[in-house]
DNA sequence: AGGGAAAAGTAATTTATATCAATTTTTTAA
DNA sequence: TTAAAAAATTGATATAAATTACTTTTCCCT
């Protein structure tokens, strides 16, 4: 089943994909002009917090946490960005440094465009201009709902939300019925989540008890997202 | 003492005041031009999450909460906006509704200027663009942080970084070595905390007995921010 | 100015979550 | 292929925070 109608999956989710798509094809061109394409392993770090920015990535295929880390060396995972989306965009926009870093999840296609191109477009499309204010608004409203389910809702929650929404990410080929496999480490889903490991695995074990889940090795396998729905509660 | 150099003050506060500072006097003009001043009370909504936008507020003088309310009515302060600050272009600039709602903490100064004149403006001016996409870009960073502190943090660090942030705000004719006085509702402190009120109380009282802050009724003084920093250890 | 309502404050208790300590399983790389 | 390292899992315990129940204080409003 899809979870349109049923999950209010915008809520949760960034549009940069939508910065680029049918972008009129002289400004593509000129942003493309001295793009590079790189494949990144797993884990590889495209760019850190705190750095000054170089340019900005596109996701040609895979998928990218971004993050913060405290002195203590403790992540907190931001948003988990997907194939198509746009990253960097944001130090180079407030004339500052990268607020967070940003590395893989999985062995991913990666993009550079250099940030004089990025700026030289930017000055001459209004409709770049148009997207980057929408998606920026837009990512705004995804990161207030964040507070809230951080600052209100319990982990039981909060892991069945994250797991609805990494669900969506990880569809690839999807057939009607058929389950989802999320291929994440317990650490990230912790730091996605807001929690110990320990606890995100206790929650696992009570959620395949109940029979929304599989797992075989690290691998999750959603089965029935609609009770996960139910018991993430999240309007 | 000035919190500069000893707090990063930047790291939780939007920036959306220099949006229209020196905006050049034709912009500003046309921006103003049907532009409305109101008195609101404190406790007054400007605008509802979930409403459609008809256009954007600046605070010539007060300070609004920005917040979101879930099912059961529990409020979750995403963000305290002050004197000169403008609010609302999030849902115009996103085509989409406010994701969040507003109100007064005090009585408040509030001129309102139409949708209309707003997006013209805009279309026009590649200075207001240009502000705007830097404002929502740092809003991000503040919002990254929010989502890490409250992961992350105990209520009394997370308690702490708050009433440092609130001291700057309530900061009026500041005099060295003055105590800063806080006036806001133990429920929105717990909301902005995201804790309950009786913790907020409890932990109050513990910053009371360890010397960094007075009460007076609902009314906080705050005598020793440089104990508060230690506190929040919040590079 | 006084009475009532709302807000603030306190204490005891329960519950959720974090932490600590191990063991088992999986993955990686020689 | 297998040994070593890394990751996942389990259980016990400690700690932080939420909840409940109540008292006291403050602040409006007539």
């Amino acid at each position: 089943m899809s979870i349109q109608g049923i999950f209010p999956i915008d809520k949760w989710n960034f549009k940069s994909e939508s910065i680029l798509t049918d972008l009129p094809a002289a400004d593509f061109e000129q942003l493309m002009v001295h793009k590079s394409e790189h494949v990144l392993k797993k884990g590889e770090i495209l760019f850190r917090e705190g750095a000054y920015p170089s340019g900005i990535y596109y996701i040609v295929e895979g998928k990218v946490k971004k993050y913060k880390t405290d002195k203590t060396g403790r992540e907190q995972i931001i948003y988990v960005a997907n194939t198509g989306e746009l990253l960097g965009y944001h130090a180079i926009l407030s004339q500052y440094r990268y607020p967070d870093s940003a590395a893989t999840l999985e062995e991913s296609r990666i993009a550079f465009i250099p940030k004089e191109d990025f700026l030289l477009t930017l000055q001459q499309s209004s409709i770049l201009n148009n997207r980057l204010l929408k998606t920026l608004s837009h990512e705004f409203s995804v990161l207030a709902n964040s507070i809230t389910l951080l600052a209100q809702k319990p982990v039981r929650e909060r892991l069945a939300l994250q797991l609805i929404v990494l669900r969506e990410k990880y569809k690839v080929n999807f057939e009607e019925g058929e389950a989802v496999e999320i291929n994440i480490s317990r650490d990230d889903l912790a730091s996605l989540v807001g929690t110990a490991r320990e606890n995100v695995v206790r929650v696992l074990t009570e959620f395949k008890e109940e029979g929304m889940l599989k797992t075989k090795g690290r691998k999750i396998f959603i089965s029935d997202v609609k009770k996960l729905i139910v018991l993430a509660n999240a309007g």
